[in-house]
DNA sequence: CGGGCTCTTGATACGCCTCAATGCCCGTGG
DNA sequence: CCACGGGCATTGAGGCGTATCAAGAGCCCG
């Protein structure tokens, strides 16, 4: 089945050679799957976008239409209950792909918690570009594979953590994202408010605030702004995360 | 790279043509991605293995060396934190296919809750395969997304459902899977114990038994025998299972 | 007809939620 | 520069839902 569309090429003219070739977020994405005299076939179907802050991109149950890579900022992906209840099932940050539905509707919303930039895939595009590379479909399989593995973890600690392991677990965790930045102790980045720390770990702000306090009464972290805390002491971080309540009452 | 070994070749003959030919839960698995002529590549990598229940087949943390099949019976999925705490991330049945871990280690355990048949892959021969079959690998992409949003259902579940709720959904849940069975009501066969529900729903063996109590002395189910529920009132249970609180009063 | 399960039911405890008030930060405009 | 206002965060008091602890009941199998 051929397209006789022109639209493409004019595309690829407006923007002067292939955009994806200077992207410096290729290597942090499932992109990288393509090699570099390929990327222009990508770079067709690829279209830039910025969205603002607050602005949902995906709703839940809508036809999913579009794959999205996120090229900056943050996005939060949650599923919402009748009465107003929110579980946040994750945080997509730079080189994110998503959109792997499963279905012909999306699962789970999409909302940008800062200004955000994408690249928009339209799906049946992307899956015609699929079939002729393998090599991102093998990509895009270890993506969902290590997404299925994060989930299992969140239903962990859904499930069977306390509100202290809970918070300890998102904080060793996105400590792991940043991995040595500055300074002797980790400064972790909070995008995303109290709220939505809670919809993130199933809590209420309540709680996320007065354990957060308690970890910086007893020496665990501090908060140098509103919207960041560095971690002190990772060891024992880790070892609450971990489930550990043996290790939880020493000093 | 090319292997020298003999042994496939013995395997096939031992096993009297292409078992996976006269396999009856191939259309209901992965492998109905290989055409027929192909099935005696898949034959040659896979073996055929019973496990008595109770036995766990897959250990979290260990070497991921194999991919699973599911040929009968059913196994639970999970994962422990240090003081016995046990989360089970899904429960496993025919056609099911499991050991997609991403990393290099098993994310989760797998035991058999009754008796098991499994069909075993080595991971480097099925990677080799699935190398020569991308049909097969686009269907694990879909039965990774598949799972992917199980897992965001039962996110939201955990993090933000009621005792009543969780059992609505997983009665819900487990009725979809038999659809239209015997009876006027369908009837739902438990193969999993009240304190597997219990370490699936992030609940407790007593509240599951209360939750369930409750059901049948408001009439919305009955219990035929210990582990099979009939759904009398699908309709006020797929409401409380949806989150939907505001009909749960109603008679 | 016991022995050992799992399941059920009851009484109580506790962790987190809810409701409510206060405090902090920061942008905005006088 | 400072007063004002609105969000977001913190802190406190009390309630609720589920966990915990403890018996007892039903069932399977020898």
């Amino acid at each position: 089945m051929s397209h006789l569309e022109p639209r493409p090429i004019v595309i690829a003219k407006t923007r002067e050679a292939s955009p994806c070739l200077q992207c410096d977020v290729r290597d942090r994405s499932v992109c990288n799957a393509i090699d570099i005299p390929d990327l222009q076939r990508l770079a067709i179907v690829a279209m830039h976008r910025t969205i603002e802050k607050g602005r949902v991109f995906i709703e839940e149950g809508m036809p999913a239409t579009d794959f999205f890579n996120i090229t900056a900022g943050t996005a939060k992906l949650f599923k919402t209950l009748p009465n107003g209840r929110q579980q946040i099932t994750g945080f997509a940050g730079i080189g994110h792909f998503l959109g792997l539905a499963g279905s012909q509707t999306y699962a789970f919303s999409a909302q940008a918690i800062e200004l955000v930039e994408i690249c928009r895939f339209s799906r049946p595009k992307l899956y015609h570009l699929l079939h002729d590379f393998p090599a991102m479909e093998a990509r895009l399989l270890e993506t969902a594979c290590n997404e299925l593995v994060a989930a299992q973890d969140q239903m962990l600690l859904l499930g069977r953590k306390t509100a202290l392991e809970r918070v300890a677990s998102f904080l060793i965790g996105r400590q792991r994202n940043i991995l040595g930045c500055h300074g002797p102790f980790d400064t972790i980045d909070l995008p995303m408010t109290r709220a939505e720390i809670a919809d993130y770990l199933g809590l209420t702000i309540e709680t996320i605030s007065r354990t957060i306090s308690k970890l910086k009464a007893d020496g665990r972290i501090t908060t140098p702004t509103r919207d960041s805390i560095a971690i002190l002491d990772v060891e024992w971080l880790s070892q609450v995360a971990a489930g550990n309540d043996s290790i939880a009452g020493l000093a």
